[in-house]
DNA sequence: ATCGCTTTTTGCCATATGGCAAAAGTTACG
DNA sequence: CGTAACTTTTGCCATATGGCAAAAAGCGAT
C-alpha cells in the first residue's frame, strides 16, 4: 500500500478496496509473469526481486530486453491494455515478492477509485521516465562501455543476475563478459 | 488537416481552429527542429521529408537514435510535456515540410477543442506502438542483420539517408556498411 | 564432507568490425 | 563545363568478440 502511497492520497476505504482487490504472489526464479503469444493477464509491482523481459530470436537464443528491479511497474503494456498476444515473456531473475492485480480488478479500480487513474498515470510516468534513462545499451558502444553503464543505470543488480542474462542484455556472450569483467578487475 | 481527420470527426469550426494555430514550415537539411540543452518548444507532423533523432556521445561522435518519416508525430516529448531541456536533437536529415505547432497553441487547442484530447491519444499511441515496432537495433544481431531489419522497419528509406547516418543507427562505421551493403549485392 | 548440477572462467583459433588514409564517385554552383 | 565540397568505396592491418569445448568454481541436497 505504501507502493501506492508515494503517489497520491487514498482514504482509508480506497486502501481497504486495493486491499482487496490486490494478491501477494511469490515468483520462484524462472517463473513467468506473462509469456510470449499469451495475452498478459496481470500487472504487478515488485517489492522484491528482479525480473526481466526476453524473448528468443530466430537462432533461438535467449535475449534479454531489459530488467525490473523493486518498487518498478511490471506489466507487458501494449498486450495488457490492448489484450494482444504478448510478443516477449516477463520473467523471474531471482525469486521475487510481487503484488498482481488480474486484468477485471485493475479495471474495477480504474473505474470505481475517484483519482485512482491519477495515481496510475504518475506511476506509469515513472515508469517511461525509468524506461528512458535505462534505455536499451548502445550498439554504438563497445562492450566495456555498456557493461560499465549497466552498472551505472542499474547499481546494486550486477551480482544478483546471472551472468548469461546480462551477457545477453549486452548483446555479447557470457565468456566475452567474464573477459571483461575480468580485464576490469 | 487530413492528417487529424485519419483520427477522429472534427467539425469546420474546430478544424478551422486548427489550421490557424498551425503553421507550415519548411525545414532545410540540417535544420533543428529542438536542440539537445533547450526545451522543446513545438510539436509538429513531417508532410514530406525525414528527420532524426540524434545526440553526441562521450567520444564526440554524433550518433543517431531513430529516424522519423512522412506522416508522423514529431517532438521530443519529455522536454516538450515537462518543459526540461531535452538531451537530444531532433534534425532534418533531407529537406521537409511540416506543420508545427507551439507549445502556446498546442495547449490551446487541447483545452479548446472537445475531443482533441482524444486524437492526441490516438496519434500518441500509434507513435508508441511505432517505436516499439521500429526498435533500436539490438546489441546482440550482427551488423548485417541490424541492416536488413533496418530495411523491413523503415522500407523506402535506405536510399534516402547519408549513409554515415545510417552507420551510426546500426553502431557500425561507414566503412562497414558500404562493406555490408556490398556484400549484400 | 560428498555428489550432482549450474554458473563462471579459460584456452585456442576464426572472423567481423574498426581505424586510418586514399581513391572514386556525386552534387552543387559559378 | 569545371572546380570545390561532400559522400561513398576500397585497401591494409589491428583488435575485439565469437565459437566451441574443457576446466574450475559455486551451491544445494543428502
Amino acid at each position: 500500500m505504501n507502493f501506492f502511497l508515494q503517489f497520491g492520497s487514498l482514504n482509508p476505504q480506497q486502501q481497504e478496496l486495493i486491499t482487496q482487490k490486490a494478491q501477494l504472489t511469490h515468483f520462484k526464479k524462472g517463473d513467468y509473469l506473462s509469456e510470449a503469444g499469451k495475452v498478459a493477464n496481470t500487472v504487478g509491482f515488485i517489492l522484491e526481486g528482479i525480473m526481466r523481459v526476453c524473448f528468443y530470436n530466430n537462432k533461438g537464443e535467449e535475449i534479454t530486453r531489459y530488467f525490473i528491479d523493486e518498487n518498478n511497474l511490471l506489466v507487458d503494456l501494449v498486450s495488457f491494455e490492448n489484450r494482444v498476444p504478448a510478443s516477449e515473456y516477463v520473467e523471474a531473475v531471482t525469486d521475487c515478492t510481487i503484488i498482481t492485480f488480474s486484468y477485471a480488478n485493475w479495471q474495477y479500480l480504474m473505474q470505481t477509485i475517484v483519482g485512482f487513474e491519477i495515481i496510475m498515470f504518475k506511476i506509469t510516468q515513472r515508469a517511461l521516465q525509468q524506461k528512458i534513462e535505462r534505455r536499451t545499451p548502445l550498439v554504438s558502444e563497445d562492450a566495456t562501455t555498456r557493461y560499465l553503464s549497466f552498472m551505472e543505470k542499474y547499481p546494486g543488480l550486477i551480482n544478483r543476475i546471472p551472468l548469461s542474462q546480462l551477457a545477453s542484455y549486452l548483446g555479447i556472450t557470457q565468456s566475452s563478459l567474464s573477459r571483461i569483467r575480468k580485464g576490469l578487475s
